[in-house]
RNA sequence: GGAAGCGUGGCCGAGCGGUUGAAGGCACCGGUCUUGAAAACCGGCGAGGGGCGACCCUCCGUGAGUUCGAAUCUCACCGCUUCCGCCA
C-alpha cells in the first residue's frame, strides 16, 4: 500500500509514475472520494467531541446530584445525525481502502521504464552458455531416458502440472534443499524458519497477494478461511507483521523452504512440456526486514546470494533488472536471475528477487522503533527465491547431461547424495 | 472433542459504568553524579488518524449490543493457558 499522506498530496505525480508500470490512477475518482472523506471525518468527530463532552458533564451534573434531563436533551438533539455521519464515513473509508490495496506499488527511479518483458535490462552475465559435442536433451528426454521422470504417472494422481521423481533424482532435489539452506545459514548469514504452508486471508493480504490475485491461489475448503502459501514469502514475512522491533534488532534475515502451490490460471498453454511450471513445486526462499535506508543495499546482497548457488553449482546464468511494465504488483524494484537451459537453447528465470520498500510493510504494519527513542516508522521487506528447487534441478539435468543421457552430479551436491555422483540410463 | 480460566501500552501488570488513554514496574530516551561505567536520583516516555491551525477523534483480542457515557455490563467469534479424552 502507499502512503495515503503520498496519495493525497501528490496525486498527480504518484498517477504519472504508476503510468510507467502500465496502471491507470483514476485519479479524479480519488479525488472525489477523498474530498468527501475530509468533510465528513471532521463534522464526524465534531459531533464525537460534543458527545464525549456533554456526557462528561452528565457524569459530573449526576454526582452532585443535579438534574441532567436538559443535558440528556441537547445531546438527543445530534445523536442521529452523528450515527448517520459514523455510518457514512466507515462506508467511505472502506470504498478508500479497496481503492488503495487495489493500487501497485512506485517503481524505484532507477528501475528501467518499460512495458513489458522485452524492456528489461541485462546487467550481469557469469558463466558461459554450456557447449556440447553431441545434441542436448531437454530435461523432459533426459526424465525419460534415465527413467526418473514421470509425468504420466502425475497426471494419473493429481492431473497436469505436477511431477513425479524417483531415485537419485529425487534424492538430488532434497540434496539442493540441503545445499541452499546450508549456504545461507552458514555463509550468508540467514536464519533458518518452518513456517505454515496454509494462511489467512491477512497475511495474503499483507504481502500483497489478496485482494487483486486470488484467482492465482488454491483455497481450502473448511469452516475457515485459509489459503495454500504460493510462495513462502507470504508466512515468512507475515512474521513481521504487527511487530515493533527494535532498531537494533534489524536486519533480519530469513531463510525458509516450503512446497509453492499456484493455480497458474492464465498461463494455459506456457511451459505445459515439463517441471518448468508446475501447480506445486519446492522454493528455498530468503527473506530480509531491514532499515529503510538499508534496503536497496540489501537488494543487491540478497541477489547476490541466490546468485552464489548457482555458481556454487557450475550454472550459467545472468541478472536482468525489470522494467517498470514487467515487476510484479507490490515490487518497487526487482532482479531477476536466470538461467541457461541447453534443452531450451535459452536463459530461463529461476530467481526473482524484490525490495518492496514499505509497500508491504504498511499493509502489515511492521514496524522498527529507531534508536533515537522517536516514533516506531515502517520497515523494508526484501525478498528472493535462494533458488527454485525443480528448475534448479532441471538446469543441472539439462547442462550436467553426458551424450548417453546420463546426468553427471556437480560436485557441490556429492557430499549430498550419499556416494552417486552420476544419474545413470538403465541398460 | 469435554471442562475451567485468561486476552489492557515495547514487555509485565492494576483498573467501583462517569474529569481513565488508562496506576505501578521493567525497558527506552534526556539530565545530575562519576576519570569512565554501573548504581542512585530527577525528568520524559503507548499507537493510529484528522484538521491550515487552536486543537480534535479513535484504539484496552475482534465484531455486534445496552447506555447520555463502556477497558469495565450482555452476546457471538477468534486466540492463548491448564486439566481430561483422543492422536502422528
Amino acid at each position: 500500500m502507499l502512503d495515503p499522506k503520498l496519495l493525497r498530496g501528490q496525486l498527480e505525480e504518484v498517477a504519472t509514475r504508476l503510468q510507467t508500470r502500465g496502471f491507470k490512477l483514476d485519479v479524479g475518482a480519488f479525488a472525489r472520494l477523498e474530498e468527501r472523506r475530509k468533510s465528513l471525518q471532521v463534522e464526524t468527530e465534531n459531533l464525537q467531541a460534543d458527545r464525549k463532552r456533554k456526557s462528561k458533564e452528565i457524569g459530573i451534573a449526576k454526582g452532585k446530584g443535579e438534574d441532567v434531563s436538559a443535558l440528556m436533551q441537547e445531546v438527543d438533539g445530534f445523536a442521529q445525525r452523528l450515527a448517520e455521519c459514523e455510518q457514512q464515513l466507515e462506508v467511505l473509508q472502506k470504498e478508500l481502502l479497496d481503492l488503495q490495496l487495489g493500487i501497485p506499488n512506485i517503481p524505484h527511479a532507477s528501475v528501467p521504464a518499460g512495458g513489458g518483458e522485452d524492456d528489461n535490462v541485462e546487467v550481469r552475465k557469469w558463466g558461459t552458455p554450456t557447449q556440447f559435442d553431441f545434441t542436448p536433451l531437454d530435461h523432459v528426454d533426459l526424465g525419460v531416458k534415465t527413467g526418473a521422470l514421470d509425468f504420466e504417472t502425475a497426471a494419473k494422481i493429481s492431473g497436469a502440472r505436477f511431477s513425479v521423481m524417483y531415485g537419485p533424482l529425487a534424492r538430488m532435489h532434497r540434496a539442493l534443499i540441503q545445499l541452499m539452506l546450508d549456504t545461507h545459514t552458514r555463509e550468508h548469514g540467514y536464519r533458518e524458519v518452518y513456517v505454515p504452508y496454509m494462511v489467512n486471508p491477512e497475511s495474503l493480504q499483507g504481502t500483497g497477494q489478496l485482494p487483486k490475485f486470488e484467482e492465482e491461489l488454491y483455497k481450502l475448503r473448511g469452516e475457515k478461511d485459509l489459503y495454500l502459501i504460493p510462495t513462502a514469502e507470504v508466512p515468512v514475512t507475515n512474521i513481521a507483521r504487527d511487530m515493533i522491533y527494535s532498531e537494533d534488532q534489524l536486519p533480519i534475515r530469513f531463510a525458509c523452504h516450503t512446497p509453492c502451490f499456484r493455480s497458474e490460471a492464465g498461463s494455459h498453454g506456457k511451459d505445459v512440456r515439463g517441471m518448468i511450471r508446475q501447480h506445486q513445486f519446492e522454493k528455498v526462499e530468503m527473506v530480509q526486514l531491514v532499515k529503510p535506508e538499508d534496503s536497496h543495499a540489501a537488494l543487491e546482497s540478497l541477489t547476490g546470494h541466490a546468485e552464489a548457488i548457482l555458481q556454487k553449482l557450475g550454472l550459467p546464468y545472468r541478472v536482468i533488472v525489470l522494467c517498470t511494465g514487467d515487476m510484479g504488483f507490490s515490487s518497487a524494484k526487482t532482479y531477476d536471475i536466470e538461467v541457461w537451459l541447453p534443452g531450451q537453447g535459452k536463459y530461463r528465470e529461476i530467481s526473482s528477487c524484490s525490495n518492496f520498500e514499505d509497500f508491504q510493510a504498511r499493509r502489515m504494519q511492521a514496524r522498527y522503533r529507531p534508536k533515537d527513542g522517536k516514533k516506531p516508522e515502517l520497515l523494508h521487506t526484501l525478498n528472493g527465491s535462494g533458488l527454485a528447487v525443480g528448475r534448479t534441478l532441471v538446469a543441472i539435468m539439462e547442462n550436467y547431461q553426458q551424450a548417453d543421457g546420463s546426468i553427471r552430479v556437480p560436485d557441490a551436491l556429492k557430499p549430498y547424495m550419499g556416494g552417486v555422483d552420476v544419474i545413470s540410463v538403465p541398460a
